[in-house]
Formats: C-alpha cells, structure tokens, sequence
DNA sequence: AATTGTACCTGTCAGC
DNA sequence: TGCTGACAGGTACAAT
C-alpha cells in the first residue's frame, strides 16, 4: 500500500488525534507483526507511556514516545493504521489496538500480515536494518541536485530498481516510481550509469514534483489505502502510467505497454521514455 | 558490496 | 459455480 505520500498523509491525520495521549493498554490479537521485543515485553513496555511526536522516515511511522522510546511501524503492503472509538466493531484483520487516554484506538489492521512493527530505544534504532540504512528524504530541503548527483554516481542498473532501492532515496515504492520515470522521460531499465547530466536533473526534479502531488492529493488508493481517518486519497485519478496498461499515454497516444522491471509490474510509453 | 531469488500472507481476477 | 494460477502498494534474509 503505502509509499511516501501515503505514509505522510497517514501522520499528518494521525497526528492530531493521538499527540499528547497516554497509551492505556494493548490488545493483540495476531502477534506475529511485532517484530521486536516479544509481545509480553511489547505491551508490558507500552503500557503508560505517552505519545509526544509522530514522525516519518521513509514509509516508516514514527512514534516518538515518553521515556525515550519509539514505536516503529512500517505498513508494507497492505497495512493501515486507523485511528477508531473505542466499542466500534474491530474490522476484518484487526491485529492489534493500541487504546488511548480520552476514549481513543489507533488500530493495526493488516490483510497480508506484512507489517513490521518494533518498539525500541531511541538509541536502538540499528536495531532496525531497514530505517537505519535510509537514504535521504526526497522532500526535505536537504535533498539538492547535487546530492542527487552524488547520490547517482555511487549507483548502477537499471532505473527502475534504482529508484525501489530506499537506500538511495527514501520512501518511492512501484506506484510513484512509474509515475517519476514516466514524468521525467526516463525507460524504467536504463541504466543509472547511462544518465546525462541534464537527465539526473530531470529525475530530480520528477521525483520533487511527483512525491509532492502525490502528499498533496492525499496519497493514492488503489487498492486498500486509506488514511488514519479512514479517508481515500485523490491522487489514483491523476497517474498517468501505473495499472495503465494498453492504455493511450496521455502525451503521445500510443499504447502505454506493461511488463517487468527490477521484478516489479512497470508501466511505460515506449516512445515518451526512450 | 551489490544483486538476485525466495519467503512472508490474503484477496481478487481472469481463464477454464 | 468452482478451481487454479498469476498478481498485488514491500521489505528481510539467504545465496550468489
């Protein structure tokens, strides 16, 4: 499900309705999702503590809580986390409910059971291979051409793994990913080393402009995405390639052609990406 | 070090 | 109406 913009706009609706809340208990009831330490330890840890900060790195939620712990969550692909009333039926794949001070639930509800949640340490966070080795945030001011030229030079293969790869770039999954290439003219399997400056500047920039749209339409739910609220995003009606197969490419007309990539389902013009 | 393949799960959809 | 197989927003880990 979630790539940057999501798991942005999932923080952002979260944020007023847990901020400053004390987490009261825990209920679990698939355990298999926490990650680290044992779930005993998990809710024993939790229990009491308050939620000062929610944060984002990558498609990883932050939540940075009192003590100097952290509770991360990374919702792969089908995980949602929502935000309910205490009483309301648990829905379909609920794992685990996270009850709050002042009659509120953050619910973890996850089909495929992919999620990964871990609650550490601030000063554990190596624990968790995935967020430590992070590329830097596409968003943040930070992030200038020149580091991405930096970052480009120390890359190889094809594009499309490149921009998959989070540590590289942080928080572009497959739907984005098709949308920057497509934006920016790019084939999804030229090579990173083949890349003429002024093309990096155009991934640059692609990359700038897609993930923006994407958090400002409120992420893309194709499928199962929805935010803390529960609410659908917009972007879905605004891509241009992805699950557009066979389809005109809105620039050119010519049948958008699907197939695989860094084996991941790629949607591409054969004639605007080159 | 950096790729590639496989595993983790459930649901949906196309084809028979 | 089943049934089967392919595929789905993503890593983690092992093997190369």
């Amino acid at each position: 499900m979630p790539e940057l913009p999501e798991v942005e706009t999932i923080k952002r609706s979260l944020e007023p309705l847990v901020k400053n809340r004390t987490i009261t208990g825990v209920d679990v009831y698939y355990g298999g999702i926490i990650k680290y330490p044992g779930p005993a330890d998990f809710c024993g840890q939790l229990k009491g503590k308050i939620i000062r900060e929610v944060g984002r790195r990558g498609k990883y939620l932050l939540f940075e809580l009192s003590d100097d712990y952290t509770l991360v969550i990374h919702l792969r692909m089908t995980g949602q986390l929502i935000a309910s009333k205490p009483g309301v039926s648990l829905a379909k794949h609920t794992h685990l409910v996270f009850r709050l001070s002042g009659g509120q639930e953050l619910r973890f509800v996850d089909i495929r059971k992919f999620g990964l949640i871990y609650l550490i340490k601030k000063e554990e966070r190596a624990r968790i291979k995935g967020l430590y080795t992070l590329g830097p945030e596409p968003l943040d001011e930070g992030f200038t051409l020149a580091l991405f030229e930096e970052t480009v030079g120390k890359a190889k293969g094809g594009l499309k793994a490149f921009l998959l790869n989070q540590t590289r770039v942080a928080g572009i999954g497959n739907i984005y990913a098709d949308e920057i290439l497509f934006e920016s003219g790019l084939h999804p399997v030229r090579k990173v080393e083949s890349l003429k400056k002024e093309e990096i500047k155009r991934l640059y920039e692609a990359i700038r402009k897609k993930l923006g749209e994407g958090v400002e339409f409120r992420g893309t739910s194709f499928r199962d995405y929805v935010d803390g609220k529960g609410e659908k995003g917009g972007f879905q009606e605004r891509l241009k390639v992805y699950d557009r197969g066979n389809q005109p490419c809105a620039r050119c007309g010519q049948p958008l052609v699907k197939t695989a990539a860094a084996s991941r389902g790629t949607v591409f013009c054969p004639r605007c990406q080159g």
